[in-house]
DNA sequence: TTTTTGCACTCTCATGCCTAGAGTGCTAAA
DNA sequence: TTTAGCACTCTAGGCATGAGAGTGCAAAAA
């Protein structure tokens, strides 16, 4: 019975006129009339059908009214039915995809892709644009080096995927003389160059519980400097943000004190690193609408995010941020290609 | 004559009048009435009496009225004024002179430090703080080593003040050997170690002009690599930013439009940037207030800076930015201190 | 001559009232 | 089931009103 009915009332051109009203609505931002509807739906209804329509909308919580005598808005609800089903994505033109591309591929050293990255997102769409870190454990470790700095300090280059450097500095127990550095270096470049961080550190960890006393003393204190080193290459959560200024220029946002909230949630960094940690394990695009995410600052904002891979490694997520009407249509297929393009970007660094 | 009547405009009364004014407007942000500053100004005059005075200041263009029937705000140059003369600093209590020290202190990376620096000033201040990335030419060279990379790119890492680290990889004519450029490190090792960047800098174009062939191909190689090498240093023009969610809270800037081209600025860099480089030519504390700063985005702010020295170089400057209507009595120390500090903190460093 | 008093004047801001416009909900007719 | 008609509701803008705050000026007082 209830399927019956649920079936009679969510009927195509119920869905027709949904459609209508929040392709409208994100548009315009005002709530939309019934006599709107009508005229612009292209389904030749009068007013008043319409009118019996979004009440039954209303109903199942798709839309809302303001107010008595205003026109309809989507309710968060109402946005994911349309996001789920009843979107037509647009596809980027090959011009877009072109410019996307070449943009990504002048770009030479990783932080600056990122930023670039970044930019260009919140450039396309109005919008905000975040890019999460890669992580690096995926990253394949080609050389290390050891130099000696003033005390006990020693200063670690993990040379990465050919191109891109990390300096550690770590304090040992004793210090070391330059040649031991060297060896110790050595040792670690023909054992484990080419394998990435992940599995460096795993080998290092696991020599450490096999060799006992039966290593020299040498080898021992390489592999706990080494192992030292490594420590600190855990998960670097960290992201890149741009275009915050976008979101001053929406109505729905421009209230002084939402806004504060928001662009101190995004210095914090905190609440939008869960976020986007969630959207790591998802496995593909993401849409986060209103209150979905689960954080007060986004309530009155949707996210689209995407996961970028290298070689069939996810090793970080990028996004969007804007207020929940924002055009998805357009939206989401940039996010997924910019992903795509990113990964291509990174690996062509490899 | 001239000077006569204008001294007996500006008498000790009408100045006394006029720092109550500004004070009392930094305080509360609102026009101030007649009344309120014959009430508070501890002076025993009417209100009557205050508006002639009033009425002088506003001839000077030292204050004015929004309109008709408000009271009085300063003008920038009631501000400037203000600023010169008539400001009695509030020194620093030890135990907050305490706090930015230890703060400072306790933070070993550079960038980290800046960043801490910057955090701290908005903190503190309620303000937006901004700290500029100190000139790289000062730094003192410890170590240099060159590393292969891929193709013909050399990494090159410069061991800094014996701590601090910056990587370059630049692209070499042709391929070397590792040997060659271990060769090549302690080359520039023994000559040049514990020279400041710029001198290093000099003293290799000098070689490059002075030895021709005369001086083995390997030698003119390294001399032409290590020039490269430093050709990126130079004035790596950056800044720190942090609190800018504080301007939000001033009503004057909550106009979220005037808010939108102040931010577009932080975030271009371009005219904050040009305006620190001014004010670390000055050598001392510098206010800029209100339009005095020549930027447009800046007319309702004002800026205070103080350049940071190492060992007497100055090497960068910081400051806070915020509404015209500051606690200059508080914050003009606040700079001060801490731009000393921040020096200290440096030169520990070294 | 300087200061104060008194008073008229001006401007802002909140309030209330009114109207036009937009849009709905409901009922009755098609 | 759909539509037309109509009463009803809410918003937003315009306008008048009055209170409050504060000024400017002239005349009186010091």
């Amino acid at each position: 019975m209830a399927r019956a009915k649920k079936d009679s009332v969510l009927n195509d051109r119920a869905l027709q006129l949904f459609k209508a009203l929040v392709e409208h609505f994100i548009i315009d931002g005002q709530p939309v009339a019934s006599r709107t509807l009508a005229r612009d739906a292209g389904l030749d209804v009068s007013p008043a059908t319409v009118r019996n329509v979004m009440a039954d909308l209303e109903a199942l919580g798709l839309v809302r009214s303001p107010h008595t005598s205003a026109g309809r808005v989507p309710t968060v609800q109402g946005y994911r039915l349309f996001v789920d089903t009843l979107l037509i994505l647009k596809a980027l033109n090959a011009r877009e995809v072109n410019k996307i591309s070449t943009e990504l591929g002048s770009e030479q050293d990783v932080d600056g892709l990122l930023q670039k990255t970044s930019t260009m997102l919140s450039n396309i769409t109005h919008l905000a644009g975040v890019v999460m870190l890669p992580r690096a454990e995926q990253h394949a470790l080609s050389q290390v080096e050891f130099m000696r700095l003033s005390g006990n300090q020693v200063l670690v280059i993990l040379v990465l995927n050919e191109h891109e450097v990390q300096n550690r500095i770590i304090h040992t127990a004793r210090r070391y003389s330059p040649s031991e550095l060297q060896e110790a270096a050595n040792y670690v470049n023909r054992s484990l160059a080419g394998k990435n961080l992940k599995s460096v550190r795993a080998a290092i960890v696991k020599e450490m519980q096999e060799v006992h006393a039966d290593v020299n003393r040498m080898m021992q204190a390489v592999i706990a400097m080494a192992e030292k080193a490594l420590a600190a290459s855990d998960s670097k959560h960290d992201y890149v943000l741009a275009g915050q200024t976008n979101l001053m220029e929406f109505a729905e946002l421009s209230n002084v004190e939402t806004l504060r909230k928001l662009f101190e949630a995004f210095n914090q960094k905190r609440d939008i690193l869960h976020l986007l940690d969630q959207a790591i394990q998802a496995q593909g695009l993401q849409i986060f609408i209103g209150e979905e995410s689960g954080y007060e600052v986004l309530d009155e904002c949707s996210v689209v995010t995407s996961p970028y891979e290298v070689e069939g490694q996810v090793v970080g997520v990028l996004g969007v941020i804007g207020p929940t009407r924002m055009a998805y249509e357009r939206v989401i297929p940039i996010v997924d290609v910019t992903a795509k393009m990113l990964g291509a970007a990174l690996k062509s660094r490899h």
